[in-house]
Order: structure tokens, then sequence, then C-alpha cells
DNA sequence: ATAATATAGGATATAATTGTCTTTTATTTG
DNA sequence: CAAATAAAAGACAATTATATCCTATATTAT
């Protein structure tokens, strides 16, 4: 609705990635999949595109897979990842569909469609996926239900 | 990307309706397409849609076409026109796509959607059609480009 | 070096959404 | 009543999003 479902399975995707990187552990985009509830060929395309933008890191071959620098943790906000695969028309496309959202010929809902909108990015660009996986780790939160 | 294609082009031709009908004119779905820049007989699909969910009035024959009655403009709400066509998933779903959103069970961006979402609903369900409808009429906003 | 393992990439399949076309039904006017 | 008009309905087509499968490439351990 908001956001893709390859949107919303590499949100997930990620932090997991983000929650096994806190303990060291690389992890396989079976393991990714299994765990996320998502289906496997689908999630792995979409670890690629995370890959491909440097929001996560992958290693080949044994003891290879999927994780996440420190530092990157913190870095990384959910504007990122909704970017790399959503692209930005999020930010910039109008809510009734015109060809662009322009607030000098605006759509009878722009101000209050921006309104929503500045919140969500305020949001998303604040979010970081270290912030996201410390609910997980404690038990509060969960990628599947 | 908030809402489908279908559910733009329903809002669109509903505050269209709204303007004509602020004026006595019924409109037929081909002047509704024109002027809202839609595919028309898609549109036409949706317009159906809209009148079986009483939120237009549509009229067949000669001198027949789309109205919207005084009182409605007023009564009806943007919430009731994207739960006519994309239904209320946009209020009950998951942000990252869990089966359901719960509180008890929550995903890593629960708390942060919800407040994002609950601004949406409470915008959506107390916007009316004449509310939008009078900015186009003074010019201040448009339907298409 | 070779075998085993895990991601990368390309081709293809399926489902959902978006969009078109044709026929039917209701209504109005002459 | 007949002709004209406009929405309703159903069948079909195109496009996009979602998902799967198979092969290639890189890396590690033996
Ligand atoms: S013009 Fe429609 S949201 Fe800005
Ligand atoms: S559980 Fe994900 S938004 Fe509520």
């Amino acid at each position: 609705m908001m956001f893709s479902k390859a949107c919303e399975y590499g949100i997930r995707a990620a932090v997991y990635v983000t929650l096994q990187s806190l303990e060291e552990r690389r992890v396989s985009f079976n393991e990714i999949a299994k765990e996320i509830d998502s289906p496997i060929a689908f999630t792995a395309k979409i670890l690629q595109q995370l890959t491909r933008n440097n929001i996560i890191h992958s290693v080949k071959g044994p003891t290879g897979g999927f994780e996440i620098e420190r530092e990157d943790m913190d870095m990384v906000k959910l504007s990122m990842i909704v970017k790399a695969i959503d692209g930005d028309k999020i930010y910039t496309g109008c809510g009734l569909g015109l060809k662009e959202c322009n607030a000098q010929k605006p759509c009878p809902l722009h101000d209050k469609f921006l309104d929503i909108r500045t919140d969500l990015r305020n949001m998303l660009e604040s979010t970081s996926l270290f912030e996201l996986a410390t609910g997980l780790e404690v038990g509060l939160t969960y990628l599947k239900r």
C-alpha cells in the first residue's frame, strides 16, 4: 500500500541482517527468507539491489553471506532502502496522480497531502537499521507472525 | 504510491462531478475523463463503483450523466472513496507487510508507522468533496496537468 | 588444483492492475 | 412507438509487479 512488496521484504531483510550482524553472524538468503517469511528467490533479487546500493555487504562462497558493518547500521536510514527499491516517487509524486506535484499548479489535496508526506519523509530519513534491530533483539518486535 | 491509479482517478472524478453539480450540471463519463485527463473506459468502470457505493448518483439516457446531491458533497469524505476502491488495507495493513498489523506482536516500524497512518486517516475522514471542489472553483487548484 | 558453497545474473512464469472494446439496459424525446 | 442517448456490464488485452528457475561466477577449504 505505502511500499511495494519488494520494499517491504527489503526492509525486513535488512533489519534481519542487522540483527545478526550485531552478533557477528553472516546470513544466507535462504535463512533470511525463512526468518522474515518471504519468497526465497524474490528475496535474493532484492538483496542484490541492497548490495548494489551499498546498503548491505555480501560475501560469496563458503562462510559467505550477507552482513552489515556496525557503523552502517546507524548510517543507513529507511529512506535509503525505500529509494533504492521503490525510487523516489514516494517523495515527488502527486497524491492524486497529476503528472507532477507542483505548488504552482497543485491538485485539490496538495497541501494536506504534503503534510502527511513530509512527516513520512522525516520518519524514514531519521530511522536507522540499528534502531529497528534493537527492538527485535529484546523481543519487543517481530519480522514475521 | 499511496493510492492505486483507480483510486486517484476516482477521487479526481468525484471532485469534478461535485464541481459541476454545484452549477446544476450533470456530466458524462466522456466529459469527466477529458477534464481529469484519465482513460475513458477505465474511468467509466470506476464511476460505476462510486455509483454502486452511493457516493455519486447516475442517470441513464438523454440528459443523463453523473451528479451528486448538495448534502452529499459535505457528507462524502475521501475515506469513503478510498475504501470503496482500494478497500481498507490502507488502514489495517502492516507497513512492513506482516500478515496483520497488531500492537501485541508489532513489526519494528509499527509505532512510527501508526503515527503517520493515523494522521492520514484523520485527514481522509475529515476532508469532504465540497471542500476539495471549492479550491477548484476559484481557480486555486487543478485536476489535470 | 579441485570440490563444495553461496551470491549474481538472466530468462521465464504467474498474478494483479490498468486499460480497451463491444453489447446490453434504461431513459428521454419526437 | 421508435430513435437517440448515456450508463451498466462483460469479455478481452496490455502492462507492471511479483515470483521462480537455471546457469554463471566468486570464494573457501581440502
Ligand atoms: S499536486 Fe497533488 S500532491 Fe502536490
Ligand atoms: S505491525 Fe507493522 S505496522 Fe503494525
